[in-house]
DNA sequence: TCGCAATAGGGGCATATGCCCATATAGCGA
DNA sequence: TCGCTATATGGGCATATGCCCCTATTGCGA
């Protein structure tokens, strides 16, 4: 059958591992109808208040254009808002509306869920390791150091 | 500026360190034309000799159809074919071309250049190490255990 | 040999992601 | 106040990824 994903580069072993993780996180998330990069924008959102897009998709490491993009179905879904900041007419702001902040609290146990079964098959403590290694790849400084 | 990116979901740290790191290797293997996507496709084809869609999928962790359209810019520029298996007319297989190896080969030099950048700014060990944890978590096993 | 379950892929549709470039404002220095 | 530069976004275009369902073959058991 399929033969060990074995790869020297290191951005296709992430991809490959995002991969899998999304298609078992999204099939757990299945019933409330978010993808798990859905549900990390409501978050984000949520957390940073009613930030710019700017602001925003540098928070989530995304482009700016596709930030814009993955904003539409769920502007349209009537879970988020995007607004003309009051001062500055350059800047939008994106804010969760109840409807959003509702979805995102029905997903949250089926997240935790998902978190869980990643945790029993990988390990609860090798899981807080591998974010914290993630989040150090991610992490602007790193992209500095890359191109330095 | 960009607050830090931090999150407890596994998934979400995943996808943000891939974003980071395939922009930055996209961004060395730009003058060749190849994306690190097509590339590790490129890759898989050469390794496993002339597999078939499903079996190459698998190698890559993706899905079958998203593997079809993936192949599609390839095969316009020339790079692959895919031909009907001679035995099993079910079947599809795919195979570099002569274009395609040629390519391969001019992109080696630049995929290495980013490789040597990633592990300068992330460690050498550290890099093999992770490309270990990923492949594990990529693995079918690890998606049973996580169904489990 | 017939018929049906299993296997291999593709089409349609929707979301995800990025780059380049155009547009609308802000802000600041002459 | 004028005008140039910097900032905040969006549009156009192309690729990436997945799911569901339909079709073409195979292969096997009755």
């Amino acid at each position: 059958m399929a033969p060990a994903p074995v790869t020297r580069c290191n951005g296709t072993s992430l991809r490959r591992a995002t991969r899998r993780v999304s298609q078992l996180y999204d099939a757990v998330l299945a019933p409330v109808g978010l993808k798990s990069t859905q549900r990390s924008i409501l978050i984000a959102v949520s957390r940073l208040g009613s930030p710019g897009m700017g602001e925003l998709a540098a928070a989530l490491v995304l482009d700016r254009s596709a930030l814009a993009h993955n904003l539409k179905p769920l502007e349209r879904d009537g879970l988020l808002r995007v607004a003309p900041d009051a001062t500055d007419r350059r800047s939008r702001r994106v804010t969760l509306t109840e409807a959003g902040e509702e979805r995102l609290a029905q997903s949250k146990a089926l997240w935790e869920q998902a978190q869980k079964r990643f945790e029993k098959a990988f390990g609860k403590h090798e899981a807080a390791v591998l974010r914290e290694t993630l989040a150090r790849i991610a992490s602007p400084e790193f992209a500095e150091a890359f191109l330095r």
